[in-house]
DNA sequence: TCATAATTGCAAACGAATTGCATTTGCAAT
DNA sequence: ATTGCAAATGCAATTCGTTTGCAATTATGA
């Protein structure tokens, strides 16, 4: 996972409001190596001295969603919603039911899938999750608990 | 969606006691042609005059999903949880972005894909999420909407 | 019929997210 | 630099979906 994501200029891009809350919101995005929760990253900014209103952090991310600077995801077995800087590569998670790890895949198995299904459905097939959960090898030898 | 179900039987073999009320459920579960939320079962009872108090849907839910009498799900754009009886057909769902109607999609894509995932991440894989999503065919015409 | 654990109803509480509103801020135009 | 103003923020209160504690009720097996 490179940190090779330049929002300095996406972020021109965007119109939004250059505030040092984003600023932060999206360093805090960009040097996670997870997906993070509203709430993550609202008490790490309060850790750091920098604290930022929760209901600041939620508008900012959802804002910079909507641009598409980052991505909203919806988690297995997470009731919150996490979020990650989008590096506009499509991809799916595999996700440890145990320690709550998540990986990324980056080949998506489904591409001549959804031309078939388009056929044989008549829907417009706008995209897709997935979703792939189990046991990560660490976890395996404790399932029990 | 063929009413065979019988959910009588496999019901007893849970040990959960017969009340009226989980019976009701279930038997509003069963005419849905569309997964369900536990308000929409909450409020087709109180109409039906058969009130069941709100907790108890979602107890009854609960634990008849523990049992695995019904399944419970998460949905693309959709906030609360929703429920179907369980056939127990591994299935996806296609649904549509404007109406929100499900289609069940009986053949799974993957199930090739999981076994070269498991070697190449020594994850234990236990299952996936798979949710299609786009515009049915009577929606197509109206995206912008 | 009885005993008992499971289930229910009710009200209160929950976590995550959203909202209204007054204040502050970034930034474009002067 | 100064101003004007929409956009963004902080705060408190509120929403939504769901869960919980507890006392009263009910299904089931002895």
């Amino acid at each position: 996972m490179k940190n090779d994501f330049n929002w300095e200029e996406r972020f021109m891009q965007t119109g939004l409001k250059r505030t040092k809350q984003r600023i932060a919101i999206l360093k805090i995005l960009q040097e996670s190596q997870q997906p993070v929760a509203a709430e993550t990253i609202y008490l790490k900014l309060k850790g750091e001295g920098n604290p930022v209103n929760l209901s600041t952090v939620y508008r900012a991310l959802d804002t910079m969603a909507e641009k598409k600077l980052i991505l909203k995801l919806s988690i297995v077995g997470e009731g919150r919603k996490l979020f990650e800087i989008n590096r506009k590569i499509h991809k799916h998670y595999l996700v440890c039911l145990r320690c709550k790890r998540i990986i990324p895949i980056e080949h998506c198995p489904l591409e001549e899938y959804e031309k078939k299904l388009e056929k044989e459905t008549r829907y417009l097939i706008a995209g897709h999750k997935l979703d792939i959960y189990g046991y990560c090898p660490e976890c395996q030898s404790h399932i029990d608990s």
